[in-house]
DNA sequence: GGTTGAACCTCACGTAGCGGGAGGTCTTAC
DNA sequence: GTAAGACCTCCCGCTACGTGAGGTTCAACC
């Protein structure tokens, strides 16, 4: 008996844990489970003490946690407190995504569901575009932004959607050409701007910030002006500063 | 103006987009999103209707929806329906997943704080061979099971881990010993048995059918005789039936 | 018109956890 | 003795890109 009583095939230890040959072979590869001993022709032979850490390593793994954490904690037991709790916010974090997503897979099929003009293409190009906004922002906010699209329905959703693109390529348009911000087509659109902003973040001041942050960090390009050979202006700091002074002059009315 | 206007550089695009140049480089060669155009150097130019196309992809991507059936549903769009309701199906699924993991997870942090006789390795072992069976129920029975484990508590939890293997590989050696079933041991065994079944399950009869029915099928080798050489008794026909014997005169008595 | 730094190009490997098949050997039961 | 199963070792495939490596090309500045 110098096998130490190594005496399951591969194919009764797959069997007696509900996994496959397969993924046997593959924790062999990894070291993660080693069969004690191999017959003279290559055959894995497991012991009771491997079949005993199979079950370890299949319990963890069912939980979600990745191959190599459970070699890790398997030498060293103390550590298992700790991994379950980084598990255990790992799948709350999850929690919060997956639920966030189903709102929103919700609300576009509405949104799809109540629309044949503009067609399904452009709405999802136009919600696309908005969402393009989210990337920034921390979970709360993504919260806060995706109980506002509730609240507001989809009949302004859509509205909201179509309505942001055309006002800012105005002001971008203005911009360009120089027209001073006092001009009273300007204060029209801003005031315009205004609505979009109230409707969009319901008002949270903290939000406006966070969204006008992003915008002036990543909203280059984000409308017409990116091309290749034209001057980037978009949405960077020259429409930036213009915008605050639009808005300077609608305070100041 | 033979290219249609195809103005966008890959980098111009990515920052308009929020993606990477890498992931639009991916969707060219996957033939989702081909620029239009290509300088005679090979750079790629990409039209506003790309850039239209690619607010859509990027939108669906952030659903969760695989690139494939994006492309598929970029071609047909009246697909955009059934796309959104199977993703939310899966979503639903996945909630279902993570809620009842969470749980497991929460349980086993609960043990692990509360034993330190048997040590968690033990622990473990003994949770990951009872796991098994979950493998054959469905989503419904799944819960029950964990809402009953929940409803005893860890003290029980513990017990019962320890408890059924031994009950069980009790009554494997009787049956293999052939003990008759109206023995008096054999029927004690059996006692502890019905008590462990109705820890295990709450009650629930369909419950005690599932999983009686999953041991018979899967339950070779889950005990101690699978072994290389030995014939495969295990948890096989004859333990079953013998286990059915034995109930019928505990029934009787 | 030359230079330089940023942006671009095309491979091509790595990821996590196996699934699945090819092509060959071993064992075991009849 | 032989045929079926169980076993072996490669090795490619999957998702959606990340991350270089090694080499053009572009746009701007002097």
């Amino acid at each position: 008996m110098t096998d130490g009583g190594a005496r399951w095939s591969v194919g009764a230890l797959a069997k007696a844990s509900g996994l496959t040959v397969r993924a046997l072979h593959h924790y062999d590869e990894l070291g993660l489970l080693r069969p004690s001993a191999r017959t003279e022709s290559g055959h894995r032979r497991y012991t009771e003490a491997d079949l005993r850490r199979l079950y370890q390593i299949r319990l963890l793994r069912e939980l979600g946690i990745p191959l190599d954490d459970i070699a890790e904690l398997l030498t060293d037991p103390t550590a298992v407190r700790d991994v379950l709790a980084r598990r255990l916010e790992q799948i709350e974090d999850e929690q919060w995504r997956l639920s966030l997503l189903g709102s929103q897979v919700r609300n576009l099929m509405e949104q799809v569901d109540g629309s044949w003009r503009p067609d399904s293409g452009e709405l999802l190009a136009q919600i696309g575009r908005a969402s393009v906004f989210h990337d920034g922002l921390s979970r709360e906010q993504r919260t806060a932004l995706a109980e506002q699209s509730d609240r507001i329905g989809p009949d302004a959703r859509r509205w909201l959607d179509a309505e942001w693109p055309l006002v800012l390529t105005r002001l971008a348009e203005h911009c360009r050409a120089g027209t001073p911000p006092e001009d009273p087509e300007v204060q029209a659109t801003a005031r315009r701007l205004v609505d979009v902003v109230a409707m969009f973040t319901g008002g949270d001041q903290e939000l406006v910030t966070s969204v006008a942050g992003f915008f002036r960090e990543h909203g280059h390009g984000m409308l017409r002006d990116a091309r290749v050979g034209q001057p980037d202006l978009g949405l960077g700091d020259e429409l930036w500063d213009y915008v605050s002074q639009v808005y300077g002059n609608l305070a100041g009315n």
